[in-house]
DNA sequence: TAATTTGGTTTATAAAATAAATCTATTTAT
DNA sequence: ATAAATAGATTTATTTTATAAACCAAATTA
């Protein structure tokens, strides 16, 4: 799919609960393992998976501390995760634009 | 993820292929199985079982002609087709407003 | 002190995407 | 006429992803 018409859709982003994983971080610029958990509404499982994936990929940075007694898992978006998700926004309309016209 | 924030995406149009085909079916209303593939540059096998998917699911019709000698398979999107993906387009919305912000 | 809860990770299973192989029929070249 | 190549796909196999289930350590509650 490198044609003109269709850009590319980044695989990684492509994903739902990756997706509103970023979506959040965009808006909030920090948010821990909890927060996340109850906004995506996400098993820990799967979303343990997932922040694996993003961190790998460079798109977020995860830092794990502790509040208080308990574990904490700190998750903010890299300038690599901020550039790929715009980039990946943008591709998307060449998919849905004609839709938004509708 | 059944939370307010993030409304979900409907996994068989959230595809790469899937869902450039039915953005090509969205503006031509009809389209044969040598024009997907090149519009999408898919490849055969891909684009067969990922229109079989949609077919499935009733979201485009499969009808099979003959063009001449050759086989001609033709398709178009059908009402419910057409009613989920607008659904799929305002669900992305969810997850991608604050970044058409930026 | 025995459950239970919190905050996760790891492993196993199911589903999806992609690639490779195959098939039928038709052209084209020999 | 026959072999090789091309068109238009489908089927099967392989790889990748997503999801669910199981598990673990520490802390809290009963």
């Amino acid at each position: 799919m490198e044609q003109k018409q269709f850009k590319p859709l980044d695989p990684l982003l492509h994903s739902e609960l990756r997706l509103a994983v970023m979506s959040l971080l965009l808006e909030v610029e920090e948010a821990d393992f909890v927060y996340l958990k109850k906004q995506t509404d996400a098993t820990a499982g799967n979303l343990s998976v997932q922040l694996d994936k993003l961190s790998g990929a460079g798109y977020i940075e995860v830092e794990k501390t502790f509040r208080g007694k308990k574990p904490c898992t700190l998750c903010r978006m890299t300038d690599k995760g901020h550039e790929a998700f715009l980039t990946y926004v943008d591709a998307l309309q060449s998919y849905i634009l004609q839709a938004n016209k509708q």
